[in-house]
RNA sequence: GGAGAGAUGUCCGAGAGGUUGAAGGUGGUGGUCUCGAAAACCACUGUGCAGGCCAUCCUGUACCGAGGGUUCGAAUCCCUCUCUCUCCGCCA
């Protein structure tokens, strides 16, 4: 959510850097609905000033014996008036709020202006794309060869989207969860937390899954309940509603959770194997940092996020994404692309953003300065450390051989009782 | 799922229609004292919104789980919901 104080000073500059993500968003009609909004309030405000200056004065009269029931009357019709109002103001807030949910955050000025995942620039690239001397088989037909990926039981199961991972596909998912992880806890200072795989509607206006995207997000009626689409979600609402103190920022937290996404939008599209299901694993970063330090907090979240792909030995390039495909809640956003032989491209396996206050703000996160006292939003981002069935499919891809088999990645053998081969 | 109890400021805990933003304690900050520390004593001590040439300052207003209602006036009374705790049942 965007800062109504920052539309009302500067809507010229609003305007120009939403115009960069090519929408359109009311603007002018936030900045109507807060005009009549203030008005309305100072109105009301000087009217409950009134009634409580009123309301102390009424029983010095009783006691004193004196007749307040002309002044009762008054006061019963300014009461009703208020109410009126009251309820006014509170429509009008209604509406303003869900205009300001509703618009996205405005792209740092360090982002590249584009219309879609074209204009995004490839920032660095680490490794060369594989290159094999056989003709290498797609991630979703190795995995059937070796007999660790079954996407028709899957289907079975429950439906297109699903995967079901067998032996060493299992022990290989498992695996890459907890390399994962003690990397980013051991190596890079995360604290894990296990967070429920369940949120509030709450939680999902917070981190801006809501109120616009609910058609992508898997939903239980009976609580109201949504299906995380990212631990991003449950992480970053930790400390909704929280004022911290300064001195525990920068904060850094990292949690394995399954992701569930309805992939409205995607009908057709990446149908097979592992790239894009409904339900997939990842582990993901989360940190909450003072706002002065979130540009620098980012650069080295991404990094985090690279080392695993360095570590794993898998090639990959970071791109910036262009105003075009940034994310609704980002203001800059850096994706990681793995070399995905199948696809014969680089494929996202991680997005690394900076939120600034976009989310704290709708989330109410905030920290109080240790100087000062004043109390601040705080900056949020976040980052896929990374998406596991995706880094798995390019395992499979990248490390196979020539004999169908597929050697595993050193740096996973602690996890894998050992085993350094997957054979038919 | 059944029965009961509860939800107040950093925390603990009073308050039971009217000078209550909320007693008391605790924590925090500043000060006195001290060579220093502790102790003791004194003072201050939340957040949102609006306005005041948006100013670490002032004024108004709102906030005692959430949302409604009654009333001139609600932390206090009524209704609905949510959550927590205890006991029983069920269960990984």
């Amino acid at each position: 959510m965007l800062d109504i104080r920052r539309i009302r000073k500067n809507p010229e500059e609003v305007k120009k850097a939403l115009e960069k993500r090519h929408g359109d968003f009311p603007i002018d009609e936030v900045l109507e609905l807060d005009k009549k909004r203030r008005g309305m309030l100072t109105e009301v405000e000087e009217m409950k000033a009134k009634q409580n200056s009123v309301s102390k004065e009424i029983p010095k009269l009783k006691k004193e014996g004196k007749d307040a029931k002309s002044l009762l009357t008054e006061m019963r019709q300014l009461s009703d008036k208020i109410k009126e109002m009251d309820m006014e103001v509170k429509e009008i807030d209604g509406k303003l709020k869900n205009k300001l949910l509703h618009i996205p955050n405005t792209p740092h000025e360090t982002v590249a202006e584009g219309v879609s995942d074209d204009d995004n620039v490839e920032i660095r690239k680490w490794g060369e794309p594989t290159k094999f001397d056989f003709e290498p088989k797609a991630h979703w037909d190795l995995g059937a060869d070796l007999d660790i990926l079954d996407f028709e039981r899957a289907s079975k199961l429950t439906g297109t989207r699903f995967s079901l991972f067998k032996g060493a596909g299992a022990l290989l998912e498992r695996a890459l969860i907890n390399f994962m992880i003690d990397l980013h806890v051991v190596d890079h200072g995360y604290m894990e937390m296990a967070t429920p795989f369940m949120v509030n509607r709450d939680s999902m206006i917070g981190t801006g899954q809501l109120p616009k995207f609910e058609s992508d997000m898997f939903h239980i009626p009976s609580k109201d309940y949504f299906l995380v689409p990212t631990a991003e979600v449950p992480l970053t609402n930790i400390y909704r509603d929280e004022i911290l103190e300064e001195e525990m920022l920068p904060a850094y937290y990292v949690a394995y959770t399954p992701c569930f996404r309805q992939e409205a939008g995607s009908a057709g599209r990446d149908t097979r194997g592992l790239i894009r299901n409904h339900q997939f694993d990842k582990v993901e970063l989360v940190k909450f940092s003072l706002p002065e330090d979130s540009y620098d907090e980012l650069e080295k979240l991404t990094n985090n996020a690279e080392e695993v792909l360095q570590k794993l030995g898998l090639p990959y390039r970071v791109v910036m994404l262009s105003t075009g495909d940034l994310g609704f809640s980002s203001a800059k956003t850096y994706d990681l692309e793995v070399w995905m032989p199948s696809y014969g491209r680089y494929v996202e396996i991680s997005s690394c953003s900076n939120f600034e206050d976009f989310q704290a703000r709708r989330a109410n996160i905030r920290f109080r300065r240790k100087d000062n006292k004043k109390v601040e939003y705080a900056h949020t981002l976040n980052g896929s450390g990374l998406a596991v069935g995706r880094t798995l499919a390019a395992i499979l891809e990248n490390c196979q051989q020539e004999d169908g088999s597929l050697v595993i990645p050193e740096a996973l053998r602690p996890y894998t009782r050992g085993l350094e081969k997957v054979e038919k």
